[in-house]
DNA sequence: TATAATTATATAGCGTGCTATATAATTGGA
DNA sequence: TCCAATTATATAGCACGCTATATAATTATA
C-alpha cells in the first residue's frame, strides 16, 4: 500500500464517482446531472449555462453537454433570456423538482460514508491539506 | 471556499490530470499511458493486459482501448504467448524504452508540486486519512 | 455609424472511464 | 472424451472531461 498520492486522488474520485452514479441510477440521473440539478434549485437567481461554467469550473461543451442530455430527459427547460439573446436561462421541471431531496439524501450519504472512522482533528488537518492541495494545482497552471 | 470534500477531490484529479497530460504532450503520451509503460519498464516478468487491469485496477475495454492507442503509435507491441493462446504480452518498442527517463521525471515533479509547502506531520495525516477515505470506499462498494 | 472585439452558446472530434456482450482458448468435471 | 465453466481479449455504445472552432448577439471603438 505504497502507491503515489496521485493514485489515491484518481481511484478515490472514480470510486465516489462510481458509487454515486449507482445511487442515482435509479431516478435515471448521474453525478453530475444531479450536482446541476441542486445548483439550480438552490439558486435564486435566473441561471444561464455560464453561470454553471464558473461555479463548477467546467468548460463549456462540458456544460452544454451535461444540459441537453438533462433537457432531452425532460429534467430542465432552456430559455433564450429576453434581455440578451445570448443567454439562456435554465429552468428545472416538475420532474426534477420532485426528485430535490432524494438527490441530496444521496449526495449527503455518500459525505458521511467517505468519512466514517476519521477524528475531527483529522478531519481538520485533512481539509486544510486539501485546500492547500488544491492551491497547489490551481497556481500551477500557467 | 466550504467545497464539499467530493469537490476538492475531483478538481484535484482533474487539475493533475490535464497538468500531467500538458507535460506529456511533447512527447505524444496521456498520463494513463505514460503510467502503463513506465508499469511495464519496471516489471521484470512477462506482462499481459490482464496484468496492467489488476494492477491499475481498470475493466478490460479501458485498458484494451489504451493499449490500442499505444500500439497505433508504436509505443509497444502485442504478441500471442506461446503457452496460453489467450494471453497477449505486451512489450516495450526501442522509442518508449528511449523516453521513460522523461515519463519519469514529470510525473515525481508534479508529486511535488501538489505537495509543496505542507510539513511533515500535515502531510502524514494526510496520506493516512487518504487511505482511509480509500479504505472507506472500497468496502462500500457492495 | 460601421467595424472590431467580446461574450454566450453550439458542434466536431478525441481520451478515458464504464457496462453489456461476443469470441476464442483453456480447464475441469461427468 | 466431451461439454460446461472459466479466462483473456475485443467490440459496441455511452457519459463526461477536454481543445479547437463556429455562429450569433452585444458592446466598444475608430
Amino acid at each position: 500500500m505504497d502507491r503515489h498520492i496521485g493514485f489515491y486522488f484518481k481511484k478515490i474520485f472514480q470510486i465516489m464517482e462510481k458509487n454515486m452514479n449507482k445511487k442515482l441510477e435509479k431516478i435515471d440521473l448521474t453525478n453530475s446531472q444531479a450536482s446541476i440539478l441542486i445548483y439550480l434549485y438552490k439558486n435564486k437567481e435566473i441561471v444561464n449555462q455560464r453561470d454553471i461554467e464558473r461555479k463548477f469550473e467546467l468548460t463549456n461543451p462540458t456544460v452544454n453537454g451535461i444540459l441537453n442530455r438533462l433537457e432531452n430527459k425532460d429534467f430542465i427547460r432552456r430559455t433564450v433570456s429576453l434581455k440578451d439573446a445570448r443567454n439562456k436561462e435554465i429552468h428545472l421541471t416538475e420532474k426534477s423538482i420532485s426528485l430535490i431531496n432524494e438527490m441530496r439524501n444521496e449526495a449527503k450519504q455518500l459525505e458521511k460514508e467517505l468519512i466514517a472512522g476519521i477524528s475531527k482533528e483529522e478531519l481538520n488537518i485533512f481539509k486544510e491539506v486539501l485546500k492547500k492541495v488544491f492551491n497547489n494545482l490551481q497556481g500551477g497552471i500557467k
